[in-house]
This record gives structure tokens, sequence and C-alpha cells, in this order.
DNA sequence: TATCACGTGCTTGCTGTCAAGCATGTTGGT
DNA sequence: ACCAACATGCTTGACAGCAAGCACGTGATA
């Protein structure tokens, strides 16, 4: 019958909930005040625990910092990874934008803190490496999706597909970092409206230039 | 003959030129290792000077920032304004994006200090609202182009103005932010080249669907 | 000589890290 | 089923290092 008392956890559940409430409070705090703006106490503290706690999980402060950067990275490769490969490529990199830019409406923590950790890398050492592979990976699914298209004959032959991965996920980033900046000044709405109209024209066939469903 | 004595400086001069140094020095350190990652002392001994000057110049570190950004940011304006308007709406955003891009290729530390800045603003209490004005100075410019351009037919009708400034400007700096995280992993020039290409598809109304002329 | 730029010693507050002890969970013998 | 011995999570106090800011000393300029 003790197996049933809710207040009893196994040491692993312990364990396990307390990094997890770590790594929760840890983000939260990095999306209100940015990394350097947070101490390992005020971790601990956020997460209901004392001070020391965040020490005695994961040893070190950049310890907790690396794993939370997986952790965050890869919700936010889930969260922005469309349903499924449409069968247009246009359409593909479309609803890509338009699922990155929808998320952006209301953005959890988890999320702000991988955006502000992207915009932290540009002068941190140690963050910096993992962040570049991260949008190389997303560069490379770009390009993919494009050359497909244009074997395709979908999408316009004379784009060039690693330049124009460049753009794109620089345009989805700065459109973010845009709205983490200012929401009150910035437009979400339009701006996607507007990024899905560019990215058609643009992408599409010179010749085959039909106007859009709606 | 004591006038023409190049060691002898009036005390305005010294100062003058020690604020500067400061500045440079201030800059350099921020594009190297961020905001956090540089302090007062560093800053001094950076400029040729002691640990307490640039105390003893500014006052707090907030003081030399704030100052600092003041400097950088009018610096980068500069130097990512054209020459002069263009006579074609589509081109002048087609130039404003060369000289940016163009810009990117061997960056001075001054301007990579702003971007640096940039991107720290979306966590920091004090820049964020100074860049936030930065960004929708940039906007508004860009706006007024679209709207000049499409009240004389030159810009598509079906533009939104607001929308397509929040993606210019968004593009520039993911563009740029990708490029100080990894210069090696981004095609600057494809990445130039494409958005040329984009910006005047995206642009030009959708009956005038003329070549370009390379 | 008076004033200002600049250097140097020092204090104070903050933060990461460690070590010792307490609290909670686990295991094995009876 | 109970309880003692142990293991593990967690807290608390202490310390070291760093950086900002201050006070005073020195040398250059007026």
């Amino acid at each position: 019958m003790g197996n049933n008392d809710p207040t009893r956890r196994t040491q692993a559940q312990r364990s396990a909930e307390s990094r997890t409430k770590l790594m929760l409070a840890a983000a939260e705090l990095i999306a209100e005040k940015g990394l350097g703006g947070v101490t390992l106490a005020e971790v601990g503290e956020r997460a209901g625990y004392s001070r020391g706690i965040a020490n005695h999980h994961f040893g070190t402060k950049a310890a907790l910092i690396a794993e939370l950067v997986d952790r965050v990275e890869r919700e936010f490769i889930e969260a922005t990874a469309p349903a499924s490969s449409l069968e247009v490529s246009v359409e593909e990199l479309v609803e890509i934008a338009s699922v990155f830019t929808g998320m952006l409406a209301d953005l959890p923590s988890v999320h702000r803190a991988f955006l502000v950790l992207w915009a932290t890398a540009v002068a941190d050492e140690e963050l910096r490496p993992r962040m570049a592979r991260s949008d190389e990976a997303f560069r490379n699914t770009v390009e993919e999706i494009i050359e497909r298209g244009q074997s395709r004959g979908e999408i316009d032959s004379t784009v060039g597909a690693s330049g124009y991965a460049v753009g794109f996920l620089g345009q989805l980033r700065g459109i973010a970092l845009q709205l983490l900046l200012a929401p009150e000044l910035v437009d979400l709405g339009a701006a996607r409206q507007s990024m899905e109209q560019s990215l058609r024209r643009s992408l599409q066939p010179a010749q085959a230039h039909s106007d859009g469903s709606d």
C-alpha cells in the first residue's frame, strides 16, 4: 500500500524531476534576463529548491548550460518542424516559414530561451560552434528542398540554393529577434503574410506566375 | 618653440583623445568577447592606459556603454547608408541590401560591435529600447521607399510595406549574425546575389517581369 | 601654484565552487 | 512487517576570485 503514497517518490524520480525543474527554471531566467544575467543560485530558487542545487546536479555552470542548450535546441527544432513534408517544394518552404512565424505569436520561455541563446552565441566562445551547427543543419535542409524542387521544375532554376538558404534562415531569425526587441512595434501578421508572398514570387519559375489560391 | 613640442598637448586634447581610444578599445573587446565578457580594467589597458581610467572618464560602466552605443550606432548607420537615393525604388532597396552585405565581407570591429550589441539587446533591459528605436527608424525608411515606389507603379501594389520592412531588416540582420556565428560556413557572395534576385522578383509589379540584365 | 589627467591601492558586493551535515529514499536481515 | 545500515538528494555555511567603484597619490598642463 505504500506504493500508492503520492508523496513517496523513488530517488530516480526525485532526481529527474529536479533536473527538469532546474532546466525549465534556467530557460525561464535566460528568456527574461539573458545568459549573463542568470546565477546558479537564482536557478535553484526559481525551481523551488535551494541555492546550491544546480551546482549539486550539474557540477558546473557550463555543464548546466551545455545540457540546457541540447534540450532547448531539440525542443525548438521539434516545434518548428512541419508535421509532414508537403508534395510541392515551394509550399514546403512556405509551411516552414508559417510554422515558425506562427510560433512567435505566443512564445513559450523555452523557445524564447533558444532565440536568446542563439543571439548570445554571436559573442560566446562556448555557444558559437553549437549554434553554428544548428544553423548549418537547417540551411542544408532548405537547400535540399530547393534542389529537389528545381529538379522537379517547381522552383526556378536560377535560384541559388545555398545563398537562398542563408537568406531564408536569416529572415526567420531576424524577424524573431526584432519581435523580441520590440513586440509592440512589429506587426507579426503583416510580416508573416509578406514573407509568404515573397517566398512564392522568388521561388516560382518565372513563366508560371499563377495567382495564389486565396 | 614649446608650441610645436609634439608631446605637449592641451588638457582638452588629452581628454578627448583618451575617451576616443577608450571607446575604440571597448568596441574591439565587445566585438571579440561580447558585452558581458568585457571589464572596465581591460578596456583601459587595451586603450594603452591603466585599469582605472575608464571609470575616471565615464564614472560608470553603464555610462561608457551608453555613449559607446550612440557612437557605434551612428557609425553603423553612416556606413550602411547608400551614397544617394536612386531614381527607381526597387533599385534603392537593392542598393541598401548591397551596401549592407558588402560591408559584411570585411567588418571593422566598430561595426561588428554594433551587431553584437544588437544581438545582446534581446536580453538586456538597458540596450533593448535603444536598439528597438534603431530598428524602427530603419523599417520606417524602408516603408517610405516602398510606398513611394508603389505610388509610382514601380513596386507591386499588393506588397505590404510594413510587413515587408520587417522581413527586409530581418534578412539583413539574420544574414549578418549567421556570418558572425560561422564565417566559414556561410557563402556571403551567394547570399548577397540571392537576396538581390529575390528583392527584384518580390517587389516588381507582377506583369512587368523582365529578365535581369545579366 | 592650482587644476586636471592619470595611476594605484583598496573596499565591497556578487557569484561559482566546495565541503560538511541533514533529510529522504532504499536495501537487506530478522 | 519491521528496523537498522546505507545511498542519494538536498541544504547551508564558507571561501576564493573577479569586477566595479572609490580615494588618494603623482605628474602634466594652465
